[in-house]
DNA sequence: TTGAAAGCGCTAACAA
DNA sequence: TTGTTAGCGCTTTCAA
């Protein structure tokens, strides 16, 4: 396991040769070359990447800020992620923050102790500020709308695809319409609100339910649904697993779907076909092969996927 | 944003005692401190890691080897790792491998180029003899039971969960038991052959389905299921992902749970209390936590993490 | 086509 | 308590 001089003394040659010859350069004789290559094979030559990432100022790895490994919605934006980077030869450092923002920031600092050439902040907790006064040390993309920034970024317009649900629901006849998201204050919960005061004015805030990510929120929101006066007649909701909580709860507790109250998820996860929900398709691998070429790219951009939604039997 | 020299000039002191109040060391004076801290503060300094991998010789980074990411099954493994590698102060880099040898291979690789000090396989395509391979290169952790091999490893005992599962089945009655894999040929799949040869004694093949991981493959299963003349009368499925798809498609197709067929799926995803399926519980946190404990371990050991059988309305 | 030499930036043993 | 010095192992420019 020796280095690049061992090689070099063995193969009679300079550590630059062996340099060359390990980097596929041109302009080394055939002789020398091979000389090389026989000199690493006996002496089980592998190279110390550190070295590399150190002379050459770079190394090839990506950051990426999620909240939540285990949850498919981020797991699935990982996922067109890491096959991005497989694609590319890059390698991937994930911080799962829980949303924490210590967390985020020390992930943020691997980019100014250039542990990693970009980030990719598929979800945050922290200030947009933040994360600008990093964007010195390296690019970085944000899932997220952000027209103006100067990061990149790419985004589903949750408003739009907000109002072309609730304009669907209205359509059906719905006008008691009810919904969820996962925190209270955040760019899509306010795209949301922005979408439904729009189209029906504020909503009677007991009809709005945050905190809704896992199938255990949605099983507790479908309880707190039940338990309304004024129930809604329709939910569109966070994400499909939320969804599937609510509906299996519903029922369960005696409600009929769509009888009782209509429903729409998002994401299209396959629970949602195997439950019969309607959804609103997000292409969220797709979304973050995009992330992964921004994170490349020398230019800011900003792109939008598509959405569509999806007609089950649940509205 | 200046190197270490760079301080030590301004500060007026040598580089080795820049890095010893940058790594908090004693025996450095009150004045010298100060002076380089302000210096440091002066020059906008950020440590270059790399340089620091080179120097100690390691990386505090552990790799981690996974199929897919947007599984819960993996990714709640990985979420434990995730969460013991943030206590320790360690970094993860993850690998999906969508199973595939040449992406295991090039994972192995990062722990000879000493990119990560050690690596946590959770599941694998490549033979075990490969792995050992790079045994000395550092630690490895496999995520299956590996009794006698000089690798650690952590794993739920299958054999015994699905031995006590099929138990379970017969004191109830069912006689007729099919039951799904991931793989074919892998080790859990052998587990539960052999647990099932012991006690029923050889399935019938068309009793047995493999390529079980997603909702979608429940579905498609439960479509195969319901074709066959010689139902089984109680299924023991992969994961309750594959349950799930597989209740909801025996409902769809007019069949009753458990009237027509009890299902007992594993992990008890919350998605399984919401469809009250009864299922295996499996710490997978706490297994990626342990994983993670033993990568960083100077021994050998193999622990097992235990399971636990939950009675719902399936059965 | 090749080699010498100067980095890349930090650590740590040793001597003072 | 501090500085000197010799690495860590690879890359890359420059001159030949």
């Amino acid at each position: 396991m020796g280095n690049i001089h061992d090689i070099a003394r063995l193969a009679g040659v300079s550590a630059a040769t062996v340099s060359r010859v390990m980097n596929d350069y041109p302009y080394v004789s055939k002789e020398k070359r091979q000389a090389v290559l026989e000199a690493a094979e006996q002496l089980h030559y592998e190279k110390n990447i550190n070295a590399v990432h150190l002379a050459r100022g770079k190394t090839e790895t990506i950051g990426v800020i999620l909240p939540f490994v285990s949850h498919p919605y981020f797991g699935m934006i990982l996922s067109g992620i890491a096959e991005a980077a497989e694609k590319r030869g890059y390698k991937l450092l994930i911080m799962q923050t829980n949303y924490n923002v210590i967390q985020e920031i020390e992930a943020l600092n691997m980019l100014k102790l250039k542990q990693v050439d970009g980030l990719i902040v598929i979800s945050r907790e922290c200030p947009l500020e933040l994360i600008e006064d990093y964007s010195g040390c390296g690019r970085i993309v944000l899932c997220e709308a952000l027209a103006g920034s100067s990061l990149s970024s790419v985004f589903v317009n949750q408003y739009e695809a907000f109002q072309s649900t609730l304009s669907f629901l209205k359509e059906k006849g719905k006008t008691r319409i009810g919904y969820s998201v996962l925190r209270k204050e955040g760019k899509s919960s306010n795209a949301r609100k922005k979408a439904y005061e729009q189209q029906f004015g504020k909503a009677p805030c007991h009809w709005v339910f945050d905190q809704a990510l896992t199938v255990e929120d949605g099983t507790r929101i479908a309880g707190k649904w039940a338990a309304l006066s004024d129930r809604p007649d329709s939910m569109i909701i966070t994400n499909d697993f939320v969804a599937a909580g609510f509906l299996l709860e519903c029922r369960r507790l005696g409600f009929s779907i769509p009888g009782d109250v209509s429903l729409i998820g998002f994401d299209n996860h396959p629970i949602s076909a195997a439950l019969s929900l309607s959804t609103v398709e997000l292409p969220l691998q797709q979304l973050g092969t995009i992330a992964f070429e921004q994170v490349l790219s020398s230019k800011v951009s900003h792109k939008e996927v598509p959405f569509q939604l999806i007609e089950r039997g649940s509205v």
